[in-house]
DNA sequence: AGCCTTTGACCAGCG
DNA sequence: TCGCTGGTCAAAGGC
């Protein structure tokens, strides 16, 4: 391989063609709609009109910072708790139990942190039935939530794919409340950082944060599909976060892996290829009416050195594009070095 | 043959 | 203005 890495630099690079996909303005077009949409809170707001806002809007941020486990939440009530997929912010707004009719939340992390983590192992994102959720959020980091889910902060940062959650199946789980039940915890991690449906592209690989987790580029390869996702993984190469960015203008393709047992479109896919669709036109209002941008570095990475690091920041900023935020592991620890070059990703 | 991964370089935003 | 950092490109190779 060091052959064609060696030549590949400045040679490859003619001098000047500006990229044509690149010529875009700051903050590629692809997210266009996220610079006009509102805020997170906003959105929040619009899903739940009975709520009072302000409450409402505090309560959402506490849970989204709590659940990040992020510094501004370590003065907050303990939080160790991880959210799965299945939580993610607008799944937690879709959940009428986890609200008071006055918008506040009735839970405490301790019980949400046990829904969570009941969901988490009644979760179908596991390696033996990876049925296609309309999230696509791998199996590994579900592997990484709940084998962390003790100690650790798993954050679900949604923005504008959230419409495609399968809440339905969420809200299912939810009613289970033993967290300790069925932590199957597979260790297992596959290359494809997630079988969600959707066929990647990686197109890049970077070393972030200090080079501790290699971080993986992907497009979605269906023809102008917008949609990106950024995969962060663990030295040991679990992931431990997943971002979303964008929505898919298609529907899921047919499978074509049959590694688990794929090969052909089982009823989930079915049901969800149907609830794409209908999610898709619900998204289409929901874009111009109100973005949900929970998601911002300030939250969801619980670092002193990110940029912003105060609450009303968390609470405010906006300036992350369409993103859904999947986190797992531990990130108490993260960001504390500079940059230093880990062994490469193991391949597994 | 076509698709995907790898990987160093390039580019842009930000402090 | 400069350096850092994150995001992306695109050739080469693999499957």
């Amino acid at each position: 391989m060091a052959a064609h890495e060696a030549g590949d630099g400045a040679a490859r690079r003619p001098p000047a063609p500006p990229r044509p996909t690149l010529s875009l303005p700051p903050r590629s077009a692809d997210f266009a709609a996220a610079e006009t949409s509102p805020g997170p809170l906003t959105l929040a707001a619009s899903l739940f009109p009975d709520a009072p806002s302000p409450s409402f809007q505090g309560s959402f941020t506490q849970l989204l910072v709590g659940a990040m486990g992020s510094p501004a939440a370590a003065s907050a009530p303990p939080s160790p708790f991880a959210l799965p997929p299945c939580l993610s912010p607008t799944a937690l707004l879709g959940s009428p139990a986890l609200f008071s009719p006055t918008g506040n939340f009735e839970m405490s992390h301790q019980q949400a942190l046990a829904q969570v983590t009941a969901q988490a192992a009644h979760s179908p994102y596991s390696m033996v039935n990876q049925a296609d959720y309309s999230l696509p959020y791998s199996s590994t980091t579900t592997s990484a939530l709940a084998s962390h889910h003790v100690n650790s902060s798993a954050n679900v940062t949604a923005t504008q794919e959230i419409p495609t959650l399968s809440s339905h199946t969420c809200n299912n789980n939810i009613e289970s409340t033993e967290a300790s039940q069925g932590f199957q915890t597979s260790a297992i991690t596959v290359d494809k950082p997630s079988d969600d449906g959707y066929n990647w592209r990686k197109y890049g690989q970077k070393a972030v944060k200090g080079g501790e987790y290699p971080r993986s580029y992907y497009k979605c390869t269906h023809s102008n599909c917008p949609v990106k996702k950024k995969v962060e993984r663990s030295s040991d190469g679990q992931i431990i976060q997943i971002i979303y960015r964008g929505q898919h203008n298609h529907g899921r393709p047919p499978k074509r892996r049959s590694k688990d047992g794929g090969g052909t479109l089982n009823e989930a896919d079915v049901s969800h290829e149907k609830e794409d669709a209908s999610t898709r036109s619900e998204q289409g209002s929901q874009d111009h009416s109100g973005k949900f941008q929970a998601s911002n570095d300030g939250i969801s990475v619980p670092s002193a050195s990110r940029r912003g690091d105060g609450d009303e920041k968390l609470l405010a900023s906006s300036d992350s594009e369409d993103e859904v935020k999947v986190e797992g592991g531990d990130a108490s620890d993260r960001n504390t070095n500079k940059r230093h070059v880990p062994a490469p990703a193991q391949r597994i």
